[in-house]
DNA sequence: GGCCTTATTACACAACCGTATAATAAGGCC
DNA sequence: GGCCTTATTATACGGTTGTGTAATAAGGCC
């Protein structure tokens, strides 16, 4: 009488990571309003049940697509540090160049950041994900910039390193919800001069530099 | 038997503004989650039957509500300009203070602006509305940037709007999410420096000079 | 002061939300 | 190949959402 639908068993990590995904997926084109459970399974390719099985609730998905999220994006810039040079306006200026390139800036990424962002107030949990991480990058700008040989005096390390941080964000917002407004390279190339400028520092030709050694 | 509630009729533009301003205080607060109609009319001090008596459709209102919202944030840096000394320099100091001041950067106001991004981004016509005040805000700071007598060459006039929109969408970020991580005048004093060292201009001293004027 | 317009309330409705629970089929094990 | 575990589906439930509609009271008008 009823058919059942025919399915296949997964194991737990690659459902979980499907659903988050999913959801991921769905909060960056449509904000929260988009991703309700039935969305989310059915992106999944599963019935609405099934995200209660592998979470405690709606909220614990969403947790964890936060965390997912976040781990994406600081993972993205701490790599670009791998294997970088010892000279510290080049690791600087790798730092710079990976925080305001795909993936980090894509059309979608700012979508996510802004779903998520009420989520964060509501939730003591993820508004400490959410600190953590976003001092964490900004601890991580500063100690770059603390490493310059010389740079100007104008600004203290830490003062520095929010006006670093500020221009990073503001590309990548700008970089993210207007992709069509700007030539190729062009947010990079106005990152590193703003950066530069801010730390008297000339980050392009050190960028330059380490390009042509690798 | 059953007691109506006591009401008082109002003009059609106060009851407008209320259900507006009910809808950008939940807006801002909770998210669009929290933007209900029940939700926005108990703000409002009224019914919800109202809102559909003075808005097509919920979307109707949010539409309003976010054609509010931009006017609020446009012209507040314009009105900065107001009655301002005819020196380039501290006619952008001006401009460039005011758009990191409150209540441009208050805690609630990225809350807002992340709110209605997916909206936007749905809606048509509320798209054509960001580009637009978005964009204008940036020819507005391109032009003050293009009448600085003497400015670095590093970058030109569109790229070094770009440059400061970003340093200020930053710190308007920053300083909105985490008002307490900043010192009193801190971000005015960043944004400042910043945008002035990546201009070749010193901001800050025409400020100060401005100020000192008035 | 009674009437008339209409701003406002009250209520009903279908759709959808997150959640709970029972039925069932998939696939490893012996 | 039959059995057992359990991953998955199916379905039901109460609450909430935006919306449509009828009843009603407020307040200006004569």
């Amino acid at each position: 009488m009823t058919e059942r639908r025919s399915f296949q068993r997964e194991t737990e990590d690659r459902r979980r990571d499907d659903l988050i995904t999913a959801a991921l997926d769905l909060l960056a084109e449509g904000g929260p309003q988009a991703a309700t459970v039935r969305a989310i399974s059915a992106r999944a390719g599963v019935t609405a049940g099934l995200i209660r099985y592998y979470f405690d609730s709606k909220d614990a998905l969403t947790r964890a697509a936060y965390g997912v999220f976040m781990q994406r994006m600081t993972a993205q810039a701490a790599a670009a540090l791998q294997g970088a040079p010892n000279d510290p306006a080049m690791r600087l200026a790798r730092f710079i160049v990976a925080s305001v390139s795909a993936p980090v800036v894509d059309a979608l990424a700012v979508g996510l950041w802004a779903g998520f962002l009420h989520e964060t107030r509501r939730d003591p949990e993820m508004r400490a994900v959410h600190a953590a991480s976003y001092l964490g990058f900004r601890d991580q700008l500063q100690a770059l910039i603390a490493d310059l040989p010389q740079r100007s005096t104008a600004l203290d390390a830490r003062r520095a390193a929010i006006a670093c941080n500020s221009i990073i964000d503001g590309l990548w917002m700008e970089g993210s919800l207007l992709p069509e407004a700007f030539a190729a390279g062009e947010v990079i190339e106005i990152a590193l001069i703003s950066a530069g400028a801010v730390l008297g520092v000339d980050l392009r030709a050190a960028h330059e530099t380490d390009r042509n050694m690798r």
